[in-house]
DNA sequence: CAAATTTGCTAAAACGCTTGATCACGGTTC
DNA sequence: GAACCGTGATCAAGCGTTTTAGCAAATTTG
């Protein structure tokens, strides 16, 4: 047992200096009130600014001096052990670092999470399902308040059993179970609005470089290049539509089958097909937006961004998925699981687009 | 109060279903030791398998089939009360999502943490000082094991007063206080490898575009350009040194003072600017690496990968730095501080370089 | 067969905090 | 002068664990 030298009287030493060694215990709510010469109780009831409580103002400043004297810092863990409810909200993502995008999906919950009180625990697990098990067994040892289980890419998804064991919400993926609620990403208004950015440069004869792989995003999108034509008036030719892998290497292979279609304009699927795409063409002498007006989806900034010229984009709202996560977990925001929650996908204008050439 | 309607006798139910709505208090180890006809202190024996307690195999089987029927789980927290010591890491960001680079932090010091039974406790600050300090309050209350400090570009930092009452390590930046850990990518390595790959394959007037903007990085990079051509035997020529702003703009804009340096090699600053070198190589009708080998800097992958030709650069050692922050925290590595612990930097090989043309 | 030892388990304190109940006390009211 | 009140503080129980000391029964020893 290891006893306390100054377990009686003022304590000898402010603020611990903290140096490289041995760190000190930190101070706690006895001591505070023991140097304050008052009972832990009341220290607890200044702490926590308690209207109820009727404390002298004499009493309170005595108190308030201790614990700058002494530097103390609530623990968060007792805290949380009376009051029965966590202040944590999990997040599990399968790839924190292969693109920004999970990046922003924390960066969301984070922010919201905060704002509402709550600090954000997180574990990439890689898509590994055994490091997942483990990552959400330890949050429901953390008594996390809920669980937001997220994916890089949008996608359906098999819930962990132990997902079941605390409240969750899935963020840019969903599934059919019940109870299940989800956030995505809008594709289909995405890709409505991507096609809109050329039908407002008065594009009539726009191609879809559509991915090859099956993915929500596939389907989304090309639906509302179709919805956005449509709304139009303009017939939706089958033989506009291209698919391709959906990376450079991909948009660049599709700039031949492209420019045998005779349009004036290309929406591709993501940024690095359009990144691909801006090669092909300029290796075939043709100029952005001059000979061809491109568009891409993603906003994948470090590309779109920077691109030559700079490319007009349509914004996965990663950071809103996240934040918008958050808010349904607490029950702030409607849901109507397992129909999925969608998220207005933002366009961002820059310069790969104007009126195509006078005939 | 709220009163357990199965205060006594066995609960009723098996394994909480979690149904949509109110979900139920978590079951606790009293709940465990009443179902299995124990004590708490065999049913916590049981769980934490303690080596020195004597269990009879028939009780213990008992408690793991209530534990099993019950769905425990230990509650962190409580055990985290009485150990004394928590399992958390803070980590603090300044921007996890404007690059991927803030992730690969993130993600390497989550597995290192892992590894040795630490969870992370993550905050973003966007660089607000006052975010800072509430984010750090907020670890220091969960009474972290330590806090990683980290920037998401190498450079020097002042440290917030309050990262001095947990034990810290900063991760990425560096600081000249006493006492201040760090671990920061190895920037003179890295600029020599990266002219090591252009020597290597044979080149001898190689440019430098270096950034106008100051930082760790210009100085490191440029240095370890000076001593890999040191090392050649190749005169340092302040003339082959270009500066430009660190941006796909800047690499652009380069292009014509290169193309004036006749040299048949380039080592750009980072990858962004090499992105841009690109394009302007492209206009003139130069080929890479034919006409000019380029090598950057960042490995940042969506651009490196996938530029035509895909480029060879050095890669910023960030996952690394995540990890190593974590095990200097957790004292398993060396520090000199406040001399900060340098990373090597790897370097990857594609095809933007190869042997210069004859003359 | 008593003493000593081993086995299997439990009682209870402690971790740092919150909070409803309670108390002492000087001042009002009737 | 008794009953009452408001004020300012404390008491003590309890949150879910861990852990040490200790107890009763079973087993071994001499």
């Amino acid at each position: 047992m290891i006893s306390q030298e100054n377990g009686s009287g003022m304590p000898s030493s402010a603020a611990a200096p903290a140096k490289q060694g041995h760190r000190p215990q930190p101070v706690t709510l006895r001591q505070v009130a023991q140097a304050a010469g008052v009972s832990t109780a009341t220290v607890s009831l200044v702490v926590n600014k308690k209207k109820s409580a009727r404390i002298a103002d004499e009493t309170r400043q005595r108190v308030l001096d201790a614990i700058r004297e002494l530097g103390y810092r609530p623990n968060a863990m007792a805290q949380t052990l009376v009051s029965g409810s966590s202040r944590f909200i999990g997040l599990v993502a399968d790839a924190i670092a292969t693109t920004p995008f999970a990046g922003q999906i924390i960066h969301g919950a984070q922010d919201e999470a905060w704002k509402h009180g709550y600090a954000l625990l997180i574990a990439n697990t890689d898509g590994n399902r055994e490091l997942e098990t483990d990552a959400i067994a330890m949050m429901l040892e953390y008594k996390v308040r809920g669980i937001l289980y997220s994916t890089w890419f949008h996608r359906a998804t098999d819930l962990p059993a132990s997902l079941r064991e605390s409240d969750f919400v899935l963020v840019n993926c969903f599934s059919a179970e019940p109870g299940a609620r989800a956030v995505v990403p809008d594709e289909v208004q995405g890709g409505r609005s991507a096609t809109e950015i050329l039908l407002k440069h008065g594009h009539r004869r726009i191609a879809f470089i559509n991915a090859t792989i099956p993915a929500p995003a596939k389907d989304g999108r090309l639906q509302g290049y179709k919805e956005a034509l449509e709304a139009e008036g303009i017939l939706f030719d089958e033989s506009l539509v291209l698919e391709a892998y959906p990376d450079q290497e991909g948009g660049y292979g599709a700039t031949e089958e492209l420019l045998k279609r005779d349009v004036t304009a290309v929406y591709c699927y993501n940024d690095r097909m359009a990144m691909g795409l801006y090669d092909g063409l300029r290796e075939q002498g043709l100029s952005i937006p001059g000979d061809m007006a491109v568009v891409g989806f993603d906003n994948q900034e470090v590309i779109a961004a920077h691109l030559r010229p700079p490319l007009s984009t349509v914004s996965l709202p990663h950071y809103e998925l996240g934040a918008a996560g958050v808010r349904m977990l607490l029950g702030l925001e409607e849901a109507q699981a397992p129909v999925p929650t969608k998220i207005y996908c933002p366009t961002v204008e820059r310069n790969s687009v104007r009126a195509p050439a006078p005939v």
